[in-house]
DNA sequence: GAGGAATTATCATTTTTGATATATATGCAA
DNA sequence: TTGCATATATATCAAAAATGATAATTCCTC
C-alpha cells in the first residue's frame, strides 16, 4: 500500500483526488478521536457487547454511550445485531483494531498523572 | 501489544488509567484528523520538505501550512531542522506512517480489504 | 552594522464544528 | 397497558478552522 502523496507539478485533478481521500480519512479519524469512543472500541475489540453492558463497564450515562455509538455507526466503525430489546455492538472493520494497536504504541510511556 | 480494555467490575483506579490513556490517544488522533495535516504527513513520509515546498505542492496559503505544521509539532508528529532561513520538516514518529497506511486502507475505496 | 527581501511563525477575528447534559421518543416484550 | 433498552432532539458551552495582518529570523548588499 502506498499513501496518497501529492507531489510538485502534479496535475490538478490528481491532487484533488488525494485531497478527497484525505478528507475521507480525516472523517474516520474524527470519529475515532474521542476518549469515550476509543474505550468503547477497545471493549468491543475483545467481544461484542450490548449498550447496557458498555454503560456498566464505563460507568457512564445511557444517552452518552448511545450518542457515541451513533457516531461510530455513522462511520461504519461498529456493527449492530438486535436480540430482543437489546442491541449488540461489535467492531465493524478489522483495520480499526490494527489502527488502535499502532496508536497506543505511539503514546509516550505511562507517566503517572493526577486524577 | 494489548489495548487498554475496561472490563466489568474493574477497580476504579485501573479504569481511570485506561481513561487517561484513551485521552492521550484521542489527542494524537485529533492532531491527525485534518485533511491538510494528513496530506502534509503523506508528503513528509516520502522525504523531508521545507514549508515553502509544502505550500507549493499543496497550493495553499503560507499561514495555513505553517499553522498546521505547528499543530503537528505540538504533538511530536513532525521534526524540524533549520538550514539557513529555511526549515525542513520530517515525520517525527515511525508509528505515524504505519498508522496512515492502515487508515487509508480502511477507506471505502479499498472495499476489497474489508472484513 | 543598517536596510531590505525571503522564509517561517504567530496573532486576532469570525465562523464552524464538536462535546455534554437533559429531555423526550421509539421499539420490543411481558 | 407497563416497563425496559436504546435512540434521537435540543440547548448550552467550548474548541477548532480559515483568513488576513503582523512579527521574528536569517541572509544579502551596501
Amino acid at each position: 500500500m502506498h499513501l496518497p502523496t501529492p507531489r510538485s507539478g502534479m496535475a490538478d485533478h490528481e491532487l484533488q483526488g488525494f485531497s478527497t481521500k484525505a478528507r475521507a480519512a480525516s472523517e474516520l479519524l474524527k470519529a475515532l478521536a474521542h476518549h469515550t469512543r476509543l474505550l468503547i472500541l477497545c471493549i468491543l475489540a475483545e467481544e461484542e457487547k450490548t449498550v447496557g453492558q458498555i454503560e456498566e463497564i464505563l460507568g457512564m450515562q445511557q444517552a452518552m454511550v448511545s450518542q457515541q455509538l451513533a457516531r461510530l455507526r455513522l462511520e461504519g466503525l461498529v456493527n449492530t445485531r438486535r436480540e430482543g430489546r437489546m442491541i449488540y455492538y461489535s467492531v465493524g472493520h478489522s483495520g480499526t483494531v490494527s489502527l488502535l494497536k499502532t496508536l497506543f504504541v505511539m503514546l509516550p510511556d505511562g507517566i503517572e498523572q493526577q486524577g
